[in-house]
DNA sequence: AATGAATGAGAGTTCATTCAT
DNA sequence: TATGAATGAACTCTCATTCAT
């Protein structure tokens, strides 16, 4: 009744649906996005929507899916090249951030899950999760990070990545905001994320120190404790 | 046109349909919550509502402003007797969570503010993140942490507060969720949230050490104590 | 959150639903109604049917028990003052016919329940045909009419009286069919009702025949046997 | 525009979309029954329909149309080895009975015929009614049936055979109905048909005596066979 | 201060039908 | 002959809001 195209034009059809939700949920969320503005969006008929999803949910959660999907290889696509744990996680929170940037879509929407699909909202972050805890178990099995609960930190660094986010490169650097003044002023944001630098850095030497990690260039073996000394 | 009663039992009224319009909030979220629900969960009839209030809007806005103010109230008292920073932290994260747990409102609201109204989100989340960089500040020219810039950092707590907030105080700890097994298998929380022990101990050791501070024991005078030294 | 009005104009809008409803159910039949046209016939808005009713089927259950109260009434009525059991039935038939002659509503909507609301059809039935087993029940331990089962023969009377009441006041005498032409050239009826004379003489001594019923005027010990003597 | 198949091919196609439809009819009514699912239940695409059927109701009236023809010729099959009116009668009904036991769709469609296209509605009933009306015409001047107006007396027939298959065969034995409760309790009915019994002697035996007919085993000379001498 | 009847725009969804392939 | 994508009007139903009482 619903969902899989059989013909080319179909499947056309089907992907510029997708397209067009992704755009007007961004704008507008979910409950404000309505059929109507989604087939417009998409120049078709509102019947036409019907043949392809069976409902506004339907093609909401598609479309979390898909994110999801986008959002976790551009983190492992960023980090591919990284030689240490703490050089891939940089790459990975850059590639997560410059996503982020380009589709704004994904935050919006996913905040929003909580009350229009649970279930997605929080297989969207069990997913990336399950992506963080697997390099976390590596490093610290390696050494390269202290002796944390890989399924705990997790959390961590996700909710870490989501504020730094939300308020970054979601609201950007002109929001009022005393107290972060330095930050504010200078909107030099390194790759096209719009995270300034001085916050990136923070943010990553908190997090290298809240995981136990030795500095970049320290022999490991001194790892928490001369975390200070570097730069 | 509307607003401050004029009477004890105008200001009864316009009172429950705050506590009403909580429970319905944190029940469907705001697109699903309907005056009808608000104002049959309060007793009074449909037109009692525009007395107070003259739109969904006002009301919703009025009752982030009223959940910021009670969070912000939760945190502070519970780290009132702290002596150090690092108490006063758990002791304010602590309350956070219980306060979570309490209102579970409080998330569910905010969260879905960020189409509502963007800006009553962003005030709520400044001003919880004011009150971090108050404290970090003092910390920092107190030598008790790193040389952080409170201004970023103050975000990363909100970062983590959230994320495990809503992993463990709203999902709670039967989530099917690999990796941090041992956790969740112990659901002795302290006080009266639902936060395991081990993950607010190993949150609480992530914070510690990504602020640079010292570890509870360890003497002032080794490696982390003196992470403000540098730059 | 429907149904009951509080107020003396809430409870003449809801009458005014009711009539309009009767009237676009029988001009086009439960599918083809719709909402729109009943609201704009009751002279309200949309929005004000769903103050009353819940729903397109609750208000055509409604109807179908209001007709039904009605139909059994005017038969009841019309049987007052029948002094024999077969002068009381004639009455009964004649009073349904004018009610069905008044209200075609009643024929098109419960031969259309049958989809709609088969629990409602069937009430619908059952009640009148309750009232005929009573009669009959009495009837036959009076001797006035043969041994037979009212359980049963209630429903055969139930089927003349629909079938000829759907042939001669729903499609009416002029309908081309050779056969019973007699009867179709005389469009004079007794009463409000479009039945014939002769068709309805035709069907009373069926049914008196049927029943083993006396002739009228004849001794009561003959019953059957001497039917054929009368005229 | 459409209709007649050219093809062999063609030809299975249109009867597999008659009989898709009668099923689909017969389950959910007229209006309730959809283009997609008749279809469906062909196994063919939407599109396909149009080649053979330009309408809705054209498929409809096709299907009236032949279940018309099917169930009178079930009834004059099963009269066919009759030699007596009464026993031709009697068959009459069986065939009736049992065609619509086994074709729930007639009943349902016919009823529902009234608001879709009352044309066929009426020639359906028209056409059996024409069957009776030639039975008993021929009765009447055997002397087998008293003096009767079959134009008349065929409808009574009719509605009696409709109302006893509906309450019978389509409800079945089982609806609570107080009154008729011997039948009720006694599901063994002849044939494939649900009538029981009882019900079914029941109603002949009404019929007879309706008809003026001799009771089965009455010596002719007696009381209903003279009734034709009246008048 | 409080009521609840009334509104009407707009939501999601269905479906008979058309048409290019 | 057969397909299935596309249409768009119509439907039922909801809801924030207004207003007479």
């Amino acid at each position: 009744m619903t969902d899989a195209p059989r013909t080319a034009r179909g499947t056309r059809t089907r992907a510029r649906l997708l397209e067009a939700a992704e755009q007007v949920f961004a704008e507008c969320g979910y409950s404000e996005a309505s059929i109507v503005r989604i087939t417009e969006a998409a120049g078709v008929a509102q019947g036409t929507f019907y043949l392809y999803f069976s409902s506004k949910l339907e093609i909401f959660e598609e479309l979390v899916e898909d994110l999801n999907r986008r959002v976790r290889h551009a983190m492992t696509e960023a980090a591919a090249g990284a030689t240490t744990r703490i050089e891939s996680e940089r790459a990975g929170f850059r590639g997560f951030f410059e996503f982020t940037a380009q589709h704004p879509a994904l935050y919006r929407i996913v905040r929003e899950a909580e009350f229009v699909s649970p279930s997605a909202l929080r297989l969207h972050y069990t997913r990336i999760v399950d992506g963080y805890i697997d390099g976390l178990s590596t490093a610290r099995d390696n050494g390269e990070v202290g002796d944390i609960n890989p399924g705990i930190v997790a959390w961590i660094l996700m909710g870490i990545g989501e504020m730094v986010g939300m308020r970054w490169v979601l609201w950007g650097s002109d929001v009022a905001d005393d107290g972060a003044a330095g930050a504010e002023n200078d909107p030099t944001a390194s790759g096209t994320s719009r995270v300034p630098d001085e916050v990136f850095e923070q943010m990553m030497r908190f997090i290298q120190r809240g995981l136990g990690a030795p500095a970049p260039g320290t022999p490991p073996e001194h790892a928490q404790k001369t975390g200070k000394d570097r730069t």
